[in-house]
DNA sequence: CAAAACAATGCAACTTAGTCGCAAAGGAAA
DNA sequence: TTTCCTTTGCGACTAAGTTGCATTGTTTTG
């Protein structure tokens, strides 16, 4: 079950603590990027934000995970490798995947953020 | 001088003061998105930050202009009708206005942030 | 095993871009 | 001029995220 993570860590030469365990089981599941409140929400175990905070620092830095503001002030965090690019809505604020040609971007993309009103909003 | 500007606020049906007028010229000149320090610098009238915002408000509400936020907790704001796509580099900080490819997306595009290193820091 | 050395955590205090309430000032209408 | 509405400045406030520090947990080493 968490091979996978386990992985991920020793990829990254993170050591295993079960706040970083809880972290990322949660950011493994997720089908969008995720604020702290949300993943908060989803652990399966409390821990202070300072440490919170403190481990998603070592993974960005590491590059395990990547992380973007949307519009409400709020950090987004993903797995580096789910990452593509999101559509929020100013309508609905959703976050939504989508797929998007990079093929003429110049650099080394981490990130795509779209803000908008997405379609189904628009109609 | 101040027609185009003049024009703007007519469009968006905005009474122009001063301020109004010290803000949008700002951002008329400006070649990239820029928050409120780097506008507050350029700007020919000191105001109130409370008045700076609540007339930035005001002209994101009308459509006049659109923002968001890079990863240092600072809103970035532009004319709407200099709106394209943008690259922030996470080695030099700067922010590149970029071309991309839209064709495919559906829904309403009002912003789009590409975070990564650029090809000039990648290199 | 014990003890020193280091890493991770919790708590509370702090930081800071941005927001809000309110009173004063400006400007249009009558 | 008086009334009414808008804009502004000031200061207090908000809240996500950060930092210092003492405590706890976990390796390393003698």
């Amino acid at each position: 079950m968490h091979d996978h993570i386990k992985a991920l860590f020793v990829k990254h030469k993170i050591k295993h603590t079960h706040a970083r365990l809880a972290i990322v089981e949660v950011l493994k599941e997720a089908k969008a990027p995720l604020n702290y409140e949300q993943i908060k929400a989803k652990m399966n175990l409390a821990m202070d934000k300072a440490t919170f905070y403190r481990n998603i620092a070592m993974f960005e830095a590491s590059g395990m995970i990547h992380k973007f503001e949307s519009d409400d002030r709020k950090w987004y965090f993903e797995l580096s490798s789910t990452t593509h690019a999101h559509f929020i809505c100013d309508a609905c604020h959703q976050i939504k995947c989508i797929e998007i040609n990079m093929d003429t971007i110049e650099g080394d993309v981490k990130s795509i953020v779209l803000k908008g009103t997405c379609k189904e909003c628009k109609a």
